[in-house]
DNA sequence: ACCTGAACACCGTTCAAGT
DNA sequence: ACCTGAACACCGTTCAAGT
């Protein structure tokens, strides 16, 4: 008698690259980074990891595929018509808080380099830059400093989740945890952390991070300063 | 007879933490982030993988000890005796040069949590930021957005730089293919991105990093906008 | 106390073979 | 054209056993 192989059942109907990118994203909201394995994803499909690579050439493609389907929906979901300061704010905030909804964007954003996620956003900064009439020899330097900005607050955030998941501690909890050890620093060589210790438990990230954008806007507005002056004597 | 197994000639001195943090420098300086790893570090320094788990408890650890040891060196070599605006210059610069040199500290920090090597350079902008004059309660968000554009411009180089190298392109490579195809986009939706394809072959890295720290500097010295008044609403 | 190195439990990726 | 799933070449990490 023959034994017949009991296989997991198989999904009928075909698979397509949409759909991998919708599993991936659930996969990395649920589990984190670590969670998106050809494994785990072949397995939520019901299908073979081989069937996975007939729609997508590697792992990075697809990190970036899925980084990009939330930035597409991010920046498509920026409402026109506003100033074009508040447009900016609109479209920085709306970055901060796509990527504290999906902490795995931050660090897929900062890893893959300047491609399609990176160039929606450049391009909905730099139309702003325009229209607020700003030179367009300074488009370039200012529209990175934001695009770097967001960035490094994405990173951040991401490394800070990804951390605090991998410890099993919630926000107040890692929080607490940093306070902590900062207030245990060494007076003498670190007085400005220590004295920050505090500020930490309450601070409010979202908040902080507008604030960091209104210090560049504002920069941009009244560009006065020493290096732009360098800039121009180029 | 017995065959007496050949195995690689095993070091006589004794291991210490340093020469493992050392050798994992090399290792990383030498062949990229994905030249760090276990059995690599463990024929460079001709022993076994155990021996270097005896002195370090993770390769996560590893990677933050050798982080720590570039940035503690950056930090140390920044003269004192400058007015606050320039050794902030100094700090942003130092840590520029350094990325640009070890570019996977750029990755190391941007992944990692507020742990030492970020402490590091939040004291000494933090220090800078009161001889400034700051008020206190901007310090946080001050420094905090110097810090996270800092990190953020290391964290799209050194990912700029692994993209590169995993393709073997130089430089100029690289810059050519982003600038071919930011050429390439749609028109009417990336007008802007397209506009500045141009630019990306000639632009200088370390130029516009400057331009952006000025900007938030500029935002500092002149705090005045809209957000600045919301904040302290609070 | 410090080290050895085989073994373990994973990865991403490939590919002959199937439909 | 699309999929299967075993196999391959790696990983980081552990641990009984040695000195």
């Amino acid at each position: 008698m023959i034994k017949k192989k009991r296989s997991r059942p198989r999904r009928e109907d075909s698979l397509s690259r949409d759909q991998i990118v919708e599993a991936s994203i659930a996969l990395l909201d649920g589990q984190g980074e670590s969670g998106l394995t050809f494994r785990n994803l072949s397995e939520r499909l019901a299908t073979g990891a081989g069937a996975i690579y007939w729609h997508v050439s590697s792992k990075d493609e697809l990190l970036s595929a899925a980084c990009d389907a939330i930035v597409a929906r991010t920046m498509n979901a920026i409402p026109v018509g506003a100033t074009a300061e508040a447009t900016l704010r609109a479209i920085a905030l709306g970055m901060f808080d796509a990527i504290d909804a999906h902490p795995w964007i931050g660090s897929a954003l900062t890893h893959r380099p300047a491609q399609l996620p990176a160039v929606r956003i450049l391009e909905g900064i730099g139309q702003q830059l325009r229209t607020l009439g700003m030179p367009d020899k300074h488009h370039w330097a200012t529209a990175g400093a934001l695009l770097n900005y967001i960035f490094g607050v994405g990173g951040q955030n991401a490394a800070n989740r990804q951390f605090a998941r991998a410890n099993g501690l919630d926000r107040s909890d890692f929080l607490d945890t940093v306070s902590a050890a900062w207030s245990q620093l060494d007076p003498d060589v670190y007085p400005f952390t220590r004295s920050m210790a505090g500020q930490l438990r309450t601070h409010d990230d979202r908040m902080d991070f507008l604030a960091g954008i209104d210090l560049i806007l504002s920069g941009i507005c009244g560009l006065r300063t020493a290096a732009t002056a360098e800039i121009e004597k180029r």
